[in-house]
DNA sequence: ATGGTTTTTACTGCGTC
DNA sequence: GACGCGGTAAAAACCAT
């Protein structure tokens, strides 16, 4: 027992140096987009920059060592200036103003009128821009939220891009206070999916969302209303070749199955079923047809839905493609 | 809140490997 | 006997009103 425990971490361990060289060894080799020629980072200043035509490619980590030197201590005093260390763990790393409420000077005298109103004008404009600030801090940690849901649900880039538009539209909107920053940007993945072709259930997407479905629902619905997204209802076809690959099906019974859900249409058994259910059961129909092995459990399984749902509907699918022979 | 519809849960029986 | 499938009834979820 001890033994198997033993070899197992001794081999994560070794995989996990491996993969450490490997990334490490990635980022030796980038190249500068303007000249090509190789790229240096600078630790001691904080940039990154091309070591030929001296393209600064980042600047972003920022140096926080003096820019001078001291050769002795006495030096040391007189070039030294003071201030706080900045510091990441606030979002203005604490080095936005405070403008007392109290009319009093730094001694604690009150303040003539002039002063007070010019007190109050820059009290207006701190606020203006603390607000300003809190809502770029607010979209920075939900298109954050929105990268982490979209790749953990394999959504192609632009979906990203497009929930983000939606995220800062509905920032905009002043759509956020009391809704969770989480429970829009879900929101805006659910949506964004939809409107590109690509949806994910409801189930999928609280699956990787740290918000309750329901409340998901809930702001989604919101969302759509406010910012009058044109979002149809999504179509059954657009979840048969997820459902088909995953279940390593042939381009023939996902092409059947999308057949199937067309002649369906036609025929208007659709209203009031959930797409979902009918992709998965048109899906298993397909299989059925071309003779490939899946079980109605494996369907449910892949698709989120029941086996009774899948029964029903495939059996409503197959009366239809019947009727429509006849 | 309510009522109607759809989906899910849980259980049972049947045929096949 | 386990598995895949079909059916049913009751509960739960959902939606429009």
């Amino acid at each position: 027992m001890s033994e198997h425990t033993y070899t197992t971490t001794r081999q994560r361990r070794t995989a996990r140096t491996e993969e450490d060289e490997k990334t490490a060894a990635e980022s030796e080799g980038l190249r500068c987009p303007e000249c090509s020629g190789h790229v240096i980072t600078d630790e001691g200043h904080g940039e990154t920059v091309c070591s030929d035509c001296g393209l600064v490619i980042t600047e972003d980590s920022v140096d926080r060592g003096p820019e001078w030197r001291a050769f002795d201590s006495r030096e040391k005093d007189q070039k030294s200036r003071v201030g706080a260390p900045t510091t990441n763990t606030m979002h203005d790393k604490g080095l936005s103003t405070n403008i007392d409420w109290r009319n009093k000077d730094a001694y604690g005298r009150s303040l003539g009128a002039r002063q007070r109103q010019k007190m109050q004008r820059l009290r207006k404009w701190n606020e203006r821009f603390r607000t300003r600030d809190s809502k770029e801090r607010n979209l920075k940690q939900a298109l954050g939220e929105i990268d982490r849901m979209a790749s953990a649900l394999g959504l192609p880039d632009n979906v990203r891009e497009t929930a983000s538009v939606i995220y800062r539209r509905a920032l905009e909107e002043d759509l956020l206070p009391g809704r969770s920053i989480e429970g829009v940007s879900t929101s805006c993945v659910y949506a964004a999916a939809r409107m590109a072709g690509v949806p994910r259930s409801l189930d999928e997407i609280s699956e990787v969302s740290r918000v309750e479905k329901s409340e998901i629902a809930r702001t989604y619905r919101y969302v759509v209303r406010e910012l009058s997204l044109e979002v149809k209802p999504a179509d059954p076809e657009q979840y048969v070749p997820r459902f088909a690959s995953s279940l390593e099906l042939s381009e023939e019974s996902e092409m059947r199955a999308k057949q199937l859900l067309r002649n369906a249409k036609e025929k208007g058994v659709h209203s009031g079923k959930s797409p979902v259910g009918l992709a998965a059961a048109a899906v298993y129909a397909a299989a059925l047809l071309t003779n490939e092995k899946t079980t109605q459990a494996a369907v449910s399984e892949v698709a989120d839905i029941s086996e009774v749902t899948i029964r029903n509907r495939y059996h409503e699918l197959l009366e239809a493609e019947e009727e429509l022979l006849a």
